[in-house]
DNA sequence: AAAAGACTACCTAACGTTCGTTAGGTTACA
DNA sequence: TGTAACCTAACGAACGTTAGGTAGTCTTTT
């Protein structure tokens, strides 16, 4: 039995892990699962973690780092209140529609996660640009309260992709309802005029 | 043909079990955690159902059934258009505010339901409400794409219920952005006049 | 430069536990 | 007496995890 030219370390099998526990949960994914993945047995998974759930919560601290860093970009637009805004939500809209596994993962955690690591992601993930988003947000409505529109601006780009699975059955569902641009149009025109504004 | 007084019935079951599942899902709830629950053993359990999954199944039905009434009085509203909204709004918040179970029970069911679980939840519990949802979109923003108003009134509401165990620690939270007729009269202000109208 | 030792990354085999499920017996009420 | 509702006991499978072994690779010593 020849052996694997190269070993696998501690961030290729956090990589195969990822996907899995995105699509099926902690509980819905084995360390054999794991393992099956990664090309190896899955006692030979103790050799790189001391048990599942360090394996898990060092997936979950990959899965969401660098994801700071990539809404930072969504928030270099510059220009009036009007058109950050409509430039943040197309990016944010964007980044979110080509990742699937980090919504999984954020979904999950939002039913599952336990203070600590939802204390975690918020301060490493989401601190930095839901600030920048109540500063927008106090900038477009003054006096408004900025916490509210920042999780609302949210709201309305991650429920129409989380929703996706369900919409194909709903009166009016169309394929075009999951492209990043027709959502951020919509998301974008919404915010700053009503409902009127989404006609458009 | 009448039941001892001291016996479970289905639905004892089946009400039990609910909560439990909405809590842990699936696979988090075994069948001796839902016998425990109800005071009995698991082996009882397949005297009322043949296996796990059918029982789960059923609990879902039942968790779900009912709910589509619910909504509907959120739809008795008369009156000029945005007095409906604000109505539906209304109402559709303190109901989904009530019912943690239901929000967490939909929750897993975006993430984890098959096509047909989700099929049925679209066209026996949402179908209705939502179609008065795209009428009311339509008389209030004519030409809109209903099917994305309806989709973002949803949003706005039931995201700010799913995103309150991470938005504690998100800056700005507070425990009155909980409230139903906060996040109601929120939503409704952006819905009518867009990010100016939550201000006020 | 070669041998000896230590270390890394994997393996096989198995452990104890929990799981869904089944078989077959017991009890109480119609 | 029949049947519905429950029980005890146990099955096999899957789980997380551990023990102990092996084959390559790196480091040190001679």
């Amino acid at each position: 039995m020849t052996r694997p030219v190269k070993s696998k370390n501690k961030e290729d099998i956090l990589d195969l892990a990822i996907p899995l526990f995105a699509q099926s949960g902690y509980t819905g994914v084995s360390m054999r699962d794991i393992a099956s993945a990664v090309g190896i047995k899955a006692a030979s998974l103790y050799h790189h973690f001391p048990d599942k759930q360090t394996l898990y919560l060092q997936a979950m601290a990959r899965a969401f780092e660098d994801k700071a860093q990539g809404f930072a970009t969504a928030l270099t637009v510059t220009g009036t209140p009007e058109k950050r805004l409509a430039g943040f939500v197309q990016i944010f809209t964007t980044l979110m529609c080509k990742d699937p596994e980090f919504r999984a993962l954020l979904q999950r955690e939002l039913l599952d996660g336990d203070e600590v690591r939802l204390k975690k992601i918020a301060s490493e993930v989401f601190r930095e640009p839901f600030v920048a988003m109540e500063a927008l947000a106090d900038e477009l409505a003054p006096g408004c309260d900025a916490h509210m529109v920042a999780i609302s601006i949210a709201s309305l780009i991650l429920y129409h992709l989380e929703t996706a699975p369900i919409r194909r059955y709903l009166p009016g569902g169309k394929a075009r309802h999951n492209k990043p641009e027709v959502i951020s149009r919509h998301v974008t025109g919404l915010l700053l005029h009503g409902l009127k504004g989404c006609g458009k």
